[in-house]
DNA sequence: AAGCGCATTGATTGCGCAATCATGATTTCG
DNA sequence: CGAAATCATGATTGCGCAATCAATGCGCTT
């Protein structure tokens, strides 16, 4: 049955002016106009500018809502970080943004607290922005997860950390591997009741796989294993200087102390320095990740710098490139770390 | 003229599955779907219980774009911020992503690295997602920003600091007054010949205010004013220590120096206990923001910390208000700063 | 000179959904 | 007990744009 037309079917629109106003205003087809802004190769010079002024007098600002429905695709790119309050993402985000923006796109950002359902909503979500590819911290998902995105077939980034199977493309470091090299630094010095230090091992599975790698290179070298020193609340400096605190109140008392991240370690410096505790004589200290004042402490501290605005910087490019190829490239990119050894060990 | 019926019009869909189809496999309307998702309560529980199946089967995943152009409205939110590189704009939009994602928002993020044509083409490109309001960092805009966003007519924060004339919402503090009430401190302490050291003031104008309230403040103290030193790079640690080693040796020599922010401030006090230097007996030191690790290096930064989160926080919910009563109410929140005095100083 | 190819421009259509209005089913209350 | 009010569901339509195909005009080759 038909119904009557609507008087009152006027909704309030993000701009009145649209295509064919412009289209009106410059005496051309709206198709024209379309292409004079998204294509301005294809359309003459002439109509070009006349379009142009069109758009400046008439305040035309583009629909994008309507062009990414009509083309299925836009011009956004989901990024699906765990955290915000940890340096490491936001560096890593930050990266993704110089790239992704210069070439035009914007970023759309979802937080996951570590949560994996969490994780899945907001991927399932930004899939129905119609993106043209995707960003997401980590290679651990749900398999209804990787099944969506598998499914899904537009490229998909995982950083971070290097995993064994990658969905699309991955972009990052292996902290197994990290956490090996410091074992093997602070055993080279010497230390030989070593002790590792972290927060929230089980949601931040990387400082975990580092504990692993460094757990794992001490049993090697025949060196007697401890279980980690963990706290359930998030990283912070001052929380690294009680978990230094805690350690030399233990029996047996560790010589060097690993940290998950140079939050807690730079913490534990400066809490030493404050109560006259010397590093590394009496304990050793050493992070991850290379933060810039990691470096300016004293004494230095010894960490691992890992290439977080590289991971976000070649994440998004190797996105965009397969955007732009049309082509899944499944490829695996390990960016590496680098020890940095300073007077903390 | 018609032209034939397409074959070949298929176009890559985000999701083969649509509304129809979740319709026909639940035996509903599409309609009814599109309620049941959108406004569960208008739906029977018998319905929704089908039709929760039929989507879980078909793995089916709203198209959010087609949603936003039927009602001229999506859940996104943009954000508009001069830079990630700032720890200060990162915990802003952290206490933003909070809020608006608990409330089933997202958020869209554009940076526009200090550049106010850029912030335009942002804002301009982020009206065209229909977003239901809009965040922005600070009150100083193009005048065409201002008439784009005045003739928007949807709520519109303005954050970081308190501006003259908002355009609709505003939320932040006064930084001329926290220059002042630096300036104060020191004078306070008796110091008589402090200085002001930062980056790019200019183009980062909040730093400038800081600035001039400091400034300001001193005149009024009689005290003797001068140039604030300034270097054209991004502020970092190791920076601020140059900065002060390069105040040190200039004649009248500065007995305070109050940084633009705590990144300097902090690599101040470390190079200064690196080299030797007695703070605050040779030179106070001071900083901006009030960072965690202001409060562990020694001497103790005294700062003036800047209620970030809040910032975020409270703008994000003013906006979701305002978007939920659908009103525009023109109001400002100075959420205030508070002086730490420590040793440094 | 005819024909071909390229460069421009336009006409038609549908993307997938939600707003509107209509209708049937059920409840409520005087 | 009947009318009105409420609730649940459906039919129709259009949001604003870009993809497709069609048509034109121009220069160039042979």
């Amino acid at each position: 049955m038909k119904t009557q037309p609507r008087i009152s079917d006027i909704r309030e629109a993000p701009s009145a002016v649209t295509l064919k106003h412009v289209a009106e205003r410059a005496g051309v087809s709206p198709i024209t106009v379309s292409r004079a802004l998204n294509k301005p190769g294809m359309v003459s010079p002439d109509l070009r500018t006349r379009i142009t002024l069109a758009v400046d007098e008439l305040g035309y600002v583009q629909n994008r809502v309507a062009g990414a429905l009509a083309s299925a695709n836009s011009r956004v790119i989901p990024v699906v970080v765990p955290s915000l309050s940890n340096a490491v993402f936001v560096e890593t985000v930050q990266g993704i943004q110089e790239v992704v923006q210069a070439a035009g796109f914007q970023l759309l950002l979802g937080n996951t607290e570590y949560d994996l359902d969490r994780e899945h909503g907001w991927i399932s979500t930004f899939l129905g922005w119609s993106p043209p590819g995707l960003i997401i911290a980590g290679t651990r998902h749900q398999p209804r997860t990787r099944a969506l995105l598998e499914r899904w077939g537009r490229p998909v980034v995982e950083i971070m950390e290097i995993g064994a199977k990658a969905i699309d493309m991955n972009v990052g470091l292996s902290h197994g591997a990290a956490g090996a090299a410091m074992a093997q630094h602070l055993i080279a010095r010497g230390y030989r009741a070593p002790v590792f230090a972290g927060c929230r091992l089980d949601e931040d599975y990387r400082a975990g796989q580092r504990f692993k790698g460094f757990d794992r290179a001490l049993a090697t070298a025949g060196i007697p294993r401890r279980p980690p020193l963990t706290r359930n609340v998030a990283s912070n400096p001052a929380l690294g200087g009680d978990m230094l605190m805690d350690l030399l109140g233990r029996d047996p008392r560790p010589d060097a102390i690993f940290y998950a991240n140079d939050d807690l370690a730079v913490g534990a410096v400066l809490r030493a320095q404050r109560e006259g505790i010397a590093v590394p004589e009496r304990v050793a200290i050493a992070g991850f990740n290379g933060l810039d004042i990691s470096g300016l402490v004293t004494p230095g501290l010894t960490t691992i710098v890992s290439p977080r605005l590289e991971i976000g910087r070649i994440g998004a490019e190797k996105l965009l490139d397969a955007i732009a190829t049309g082509t899944r490239q499944s490829r695996r990119i390990d960016v590496g770390f680098a020890l940095v050894a300073r007077g903390s060990t």
